[in-house]
DNA sequence: TAAAACCCTTGTGTTACCCAAAGGTCAAGG
DNA sequence: CCTTGACCTTTGGGTAACACAAGGGTTTTA
């Protein structure tokens, strides 16, 4: 099998296969004369299980660890029972974060259905917006919705190396 | 006001002030002497209004539209409705995504807790994920559910210059 | 006056791919 | 035999919102 044909039968595109490739999750023999990748039957089943574990949330730099230690002969089952059980309550709070968020963007169509829109002067931006309370004080929740946009969960359910965070010219 | 102080005073880091500055968010005068910003009242209301943007789920080149606007005298307020009303359901479905993932992870640990680990032979890679379905023919809730991880939205929500995406070597 | 604290710019990393470019390879038709 | 078109290769750049480190200047303070 060539790239595209592996990708179709998989149903991801041959860049999605050339992605895991270089990553290092599928390591295709290549065809000595014209260096093409050539994929047996076996990475098909690979990529499958990429797939699966994919949906399960986990992320390609920890499935690369799954299929290495099934590759030594481990099992990675423990492993994978642990990443599972450390991330859900993050999705839960995710979720919790989603929600709040849907629910004020709702109560601001909601209460703004009755304003008008106003032209800026000096003092509004747009009262749309300033009619909204503030994120006072509250750093740590703030900084937590931002996840919600870069939300690649995984790199700081873990260890820091750092130690405290947010701490540049303290003061 | 110097950097930092804006910064802490509004309670987020200097680095996201220094971003929103790039960004052309913010555009403080600079000290002629030795180059650094200058922050005024109006700075801080202006970054203020920028994290009451965030979050009601605004990005940050959004925000930028909406402040151009408001500083050229143009209302922000039809647009700014038009993107919260635009962006709700897609808020939604990603919840409905998040919480399809928690129940597909709850589900495993469940049917999980009474497998055994195995080692892997050559036939399992990891019981545990290969015991699941696989994103059968649905290629595209697959990729949708990629977006939980990249979860940058407002980046495929309007228009695209591509056309129709994932068509590399139909075939 | 020297160190602490703060400022600047630039470059790199994060996630999981997508896409374009430049160029080689291969099967089929004329 | 040669062209064409579909496919392959690698390299490099882009995405969102910052975080962080490096290298170097400035200001404040002890």
């Amino acid at each position: 099998m060539k790239v595209s044909e592996l990708a179709r039968t998989a149903g991801v595109t041959a860049e999605t296969v050339r992605h895991y490739v270089r990553e290092g999750l599928l390591a295709p023999e290549r065809h000595p004369d014209n260096g093409y990748q050539l994929f047996e039957r076996g990475d098909l089943e690979r990529l499958r299980f990429i797939q699966r574990a994919r949906t399960l949330g986990f992320g390609v730099a920890e499935i690369r660890d799954i299929l290495t230690h099934a590759d030594q002969g481990d099992s990675p089952c423990p492993m994978v029972r642990d990443l599972l059980a450390s991330r859900l309550p993050e999705i839960h709070a995710r979720i919790a974060e989603l929600q709040a968020l849907a629910a004020r963007m709702e109560q601001a169509l909601d209460a703004w259905a009755e304003m008008p829109d106003g032209t800026p002067d000096g003092h509004s931006l747009c009262r749309l917006i300033e009619s909204f309370p503030e994120p006072l004080g509250n750093t740590e929740s703030y900084k937590e919705l931002n996840k919600e946009r870069n939300a690649a969960r995984g790199n700081d359910g873990g260890s820091a190396p750092g130690g405290s965070p947010s701490t540049e010219e303290t003061q």
